[in-house]
DNA sequence: ATAGTTTACTTAGTCGGCTAAATAAATTAG
DNA sequence: CTAATTTATTTAGCCGACTAAGTAAACTAT
């Protein structure tokens, strides 16, 4: 598993240098494609990342020009992210790369075979989850 | 696939802690109980790693006395990595701690299952690898 | 025998990921 | 109303992962 995790990340790493993206940019875009002006703790949620890697991230991505931050009006803690022009004209490009790799990935499995690949590695995942919880 | 493979390398980051053991660095030591004295060209191979990462990886180890490199008799180029006592010394407690961290994972998924999960991931690593050599 | 090539590894520098500790704003308690 | 606490983000620093470029030893071919 670890392996293949490996694999597939060099293969969509390799794959975003074309963009010049860097591994894991394009999963924090995707969430912004899907809906802008999050918080960074929300984004930090979804992307099931630490708040200081979002911040370097951002911060990295901010001086490409491919998103902003801006304060919330309402509470002065609360910075939120907004894509800019840029940030936006990646998104049916990048979504098709996604969608060709995991398409390649999948090659040669049956339809139940993705269904059942995904609720194996849902049930892992619940049970990473709830064994994290156990410990703390 | 991408979030269950970070969660997994959460939980295993966070066992690796009561050995100072930092997450990577398991699985090099691994592949040192399996066979000791390979070449660094032979460990980077089997773990999948570029050479420079490899390098890295080695120096921290060597400083905490877990490894030591030694030049090859017949040939000046190679580096051969042997474990210390230390080093060996790890072995059962971590080979436990892999167990159980895979008896977590596979937990409420039938033996059945588990060999179908498998089957899949090698299904997926070679659909990988071979797009990644067609691309080159 | 020496020039050119291949092989093994290292160095430099980038990025994603983390934890621990700091800062600053908002909220709550006495 | 001020002190203590919580919340949102940043900074510092570590490590695994990579690429590009360098060094040094071995090999090959003329």
């Amino acid at each position: 598993m670890v392996k293949v995790a490996r694999a597939h990340r060099a293969l969509v790493s390799n794959a975003l240098t074309d963009f010049n993206l860097h591994i894991g940019q394009e999963r924090l875009l995707m969430e912004l494609w899907y809906e802008d002006g999050l918080t960074q703790t929300e984004l930090a949620i979804r992307l099931c990342i630490e708040p200081p890697t979002l911040t370097k991230m951002l911060s990295r991505l901010e001086k490409t020009q491919l998103l902003e931050k801006r304060r919330d009006v309402s509470d002065a803690r609360v910075s939120r992210i907004y894509l800019t022009d840029k940030g936006h004209s990646f998104q049916k490009s990048v979504t098709k790369l996604w969608f060709d790799i995991e398409a390649t990935i999948l090659a040669e499995l049956s339809t139940e075979e993705r269904l059942l690949y995904r609720r194996l590695l849902m049930q892992i995942h619940q049970n990473l989850e709830s064994t994290k919880l156990s410990l703390k």
